[in-house]
DNA sequence: TAAAAATACTCCATAGGTATTTTAT
DNA sequence: ATAAAATACCTATGGAGTATTTTTA
């Protein structure tokens, strides 16, 4: 499970469409299947079910859900955290 | 930042050691000095002040410890609750 | 049919390893 | 002197792309 996969999936599921997701996300359509695809077989379930033309969620889509979310949203915070913790200064060592 | 880093940056906090933690999650040295520099480029600030022998955490890795422990117990969360959606697939035992 | 996802490749970036060097005790 | 982290280097995996095929409303 990747934070990257999640945000994918977390789109997929806002647009109910790969092709939009991979279009806000700036990725080619492909490579978002490509994560959802990683996503599933990490957890092993589908987590949504394919027609040619629509997809809908899975049960394990729809768990996944909450928690894929929650994932992002405290990822941000932890940026944001750090960010005012740090505020200057990509440095990695003192000055030598 | 993916949750694979935060895996190496949390079990560096609990050792103080990137040796041992590299021992304990199956890495080489090399690699959890790769990932945690990483999470530094990601985040802009340094995690870990590094002596020779010692480590010792900066603010920035202080503040970003608690954020790093809830994404790691919220993904256990998620793989154990679409294990439990989808009964048949073989279960993972931890995060990312 | 046509729109949308899957597939088949190609390329390159990066994750992880081994071996060695540097650093601070 | 020694233990621990950094660095150099190498390899393999996989992430992202383009182009094409398959599928089904």
């Amino acid at each position: 499970m990747q934070l990257r996969e999640l945000r994918a999936f977390c789109e997929v599921v806002a647009e109910m469409s790969f092709t939009r997701a991979a279009r806000n996300l700036h990725y080619a359509q492909s490579s978002v299947t490509a994560q959802i695809r990683s996503l599933e077989d990490d957890l092993g379930a589908p987590l949504f079910d394919r027609g040619g033309r629509q997809i809908v969620l899975t049960k394990a889509g729809l768990s996944l859900l909450p928690y894929a979310r929650q994932m992002l949203r405290v990822a941000d915070a932890a940026y944001a955290e750090v960010a005012a913790t740090a505020p200057h200064r990509p440095v990695r060592r003192t000055a030598a």
